[in-house]
DNA sequence: ATGGGCACCTGGCTGC
DNA sequence: TGCAGCCAGGTGCCCA
């Protein structure tokens, strides 16, 4: 489900309810995430007075006073805050009771997100400590890419969803970025030249940015905190549009799949 | 080092 | 109506 742009937006969406808010107790109810929580987890977290929240990749970094709380939401994970008490429904995995009198639920039907709790420096976790640059940060350009890619033969497309090349381009935004830049997305890595390059780096932080702007995309199930659906979907051009005319030149989307993953393109307008 | 494939799960949709 | 089969927004890990 969530992608970089709809873990900015839940960011955004809890942060103001967490700042400064001490957590008083944390429930668990299914402790089978994608890594089991462990026990005495819920002891450790409870007590702390948030700090901050920020995001690292869609990896999200909820900072207390006496550690870090390391959020993944998976293909099916959300966090919702709520006012009062309100009855758990199915998949209510994990809550934080706030001092506020405020909640922050975790749901994921599909256990793939997990949670980890680091006493350091979260970016020291073993899950961070190898991604490469944000996005949509000064690290990240066309030039680094293009270094990158030497000589690397994976699809184009599969070396911009590696965590380690570029953090958080998830399959949405690997099959849209691609193209906006004009490339295809089976196209090997290393045979990109440097200009292309720095054209799909632009690429890439112009379709976070702007999802990210209109709230992240809803496809089937994902809504923000808040309870509101992202829009950026009528923004997409060829994700999950296989069969429908190009809105450039209306030739039809192709669908393929490219290291298991769907992958859509124009064969007219890519190259 | 690199590339490829599998695994972890549930739910929704399709087609027989 | 029932059910098998397929697909899904992620990513760590194992193998060659």
């Amino acid at each position: 489900m969530p992608e970089l742009p709809e873990v900015e937006t839940t960011r955004r969406g809890i942060a103001p309810s967490l700042d400064g808010r001490r957590i008083l107790r944390v429930v668990v109810r299914e402790r089978r995430l994608r890594w089991p929580l462990p026990r005495g987890f819920e002891k450790r977290v409870r007590g702390h007075r948030v700090t901050g929240v920020s995001r690292r990749a869609k990896y999200l970094l909820i900072a207390t006073d006496g550690g870090t709380l390391i959020v993944h939401l998976g293909m099916s994970g959300s966090l919702r805050v709520l006012h009062g008490r309100v009855l758990p429904v199915v998949h209510d995995h994990v809550d934080f009771v706030l001092d506020s009198g405020r909640c922050l639920r975790f749901n994921d039907p599909r256990r793939f997100g997990s949670m980890h709790w680091v006493s350091g420096d979260p970016l020291k976790h073993p899950l961070l400590v190898g991604l490469g640059p944000e996005p949509l940060g000064p690290a990240f350009h066309g030039d680094a890419l293009w270094r990158l890619a030497r000589g690397r033969q994976v699809a184009v497309k599969q070396f911009i969803m590696d965590s380690r090349v570029v953090a958080g381009v998830g399959n949405i935004y690997a099959s849209e970025a691609l193209f906006r830049a004009r490339i295809r997305p089976g196209v090997q890595a290393g045979r990109i030249s440097r200009t292309r390059m720095q054209a799909l780096a632009a690429s890439i932080r112009e379709v976070l940015e702007e999802a990210v702007a209109v709230g992240g995309t809803t496809l089937r199930d994902y809504v923000s905190p808040d309870g509101t659906p992202g829009y950026f979907r009528q923004k997409l051009f060829v994700y999950e549009r296989a069969g429908e005319p190009c809105r450039r030149c209306g030739t039809l989307i192709r669908h393929r799949v490219l290291g298991q993953r769907s992958t859509y393109y124009c064969r007219v307008c890519q190259r």
